[in-house]
DNA sequence: GGAGAATAGGTGCATATACACGCATCATGA
DNA sequence: TCATGATGCGTGTATATGCACCTATTCTCC
């Protein structure tokens, strides 16, 4: 094959492609909790911080604000999430319920599965530096 | 901090969030010209492939073929490609216009200045590498 | 040539993501 | 206290992603 017929890949391309796979292996992973890798994330950071009004919990997570309110929906429709108006009546304070603690105790073994099995391929900190310089490059 | 009150990151949540800083960062580069990565990365391997049907399509990017149809769907209505049945009446046919071909031509450019701005931060065999490391694993 | 398998797509549904715009509430300073 | 700016959210719109299920067409083998 010349030269010029050669294409640059686009690395942006590449790198959704494997989220895509990546997510795709977690997400089967997490089939049995009847949880996906993104909401199984969202449960997990409400329970590390607690009750949290909505932006700032987007902020967390490092997601736009009406992404995260979106992402709620599906979690609240099944009751593993609360949002009630905070004292600041602007505020929606977002917080796990009872069964969003269990659906997270049940999930977590299967995430951790998913995690032991792609960490043995990939380090994390190499994840975690691209990451990094990707998002300080952006 | 203790030990306990770490808690384990996920590798799958922190590629994702990689990715949609990256994505942004491309699409920032790439709105003079109109479009999205993801639309310029289908009209640039369109150009590359010419026609093609659907499906072909879809497995040459390692997207769903519902994906690829409807990713397609605003190159559509911009005139950008055309779509039509081939000789196999199941098939359907996707091609560049001569709209979508200056399209891509007027944004490589744009395109190339986010690939060097992001490829001189960060090495692109390392995203190949995990990638391919990535979907392996998954 | 016809029955059944295989292939190519389409549609409905659901989630994930993010921008633009607008509303309600709160904080601040004159 | 009241005007004004800041803050927190919701909604509309659009794209991106993928599964389940269905239809239409083609192929294959008898």
């Amino acid at each position: 094959m010349s030269a010029e017929s050669q294409i640059e890949p686009c690395t942006c391309v590449a790198l959704r492609r494997a989220t895509r796979a990546l997510t795709a292996s977690y997400d089967a992973a997490l089939r049995p909790s009847g949880l996906r890798v993104t909401q199984f994330s969202i449960l997990r950071r409400l329970e590390r911080l607690g009750p949290t009004p909505l932006t700032r919990l987007a902020i967390e997570a490092v997601l736009e604000r009406t992404t995260m309110a979106r992402n709620l929906d599906p979690l609240e429709r099944r009751g593993l999430v609360k949002i009630e108006p905070g004292r600041d009546a602007r505020e929606r304070i977002v917080s796990l319920t009872d069964a969003g603690r269990e659906a997270v105790a049940a999930a977590t073994p299967f995430w951790q599965a998913a995690q032991a099995r792609i960490n043995a391929q990939i380090d994390f900190k190499a994840v975690a530096a691209l990451a990094d310089a990707l998002i300080a490059a952006a």
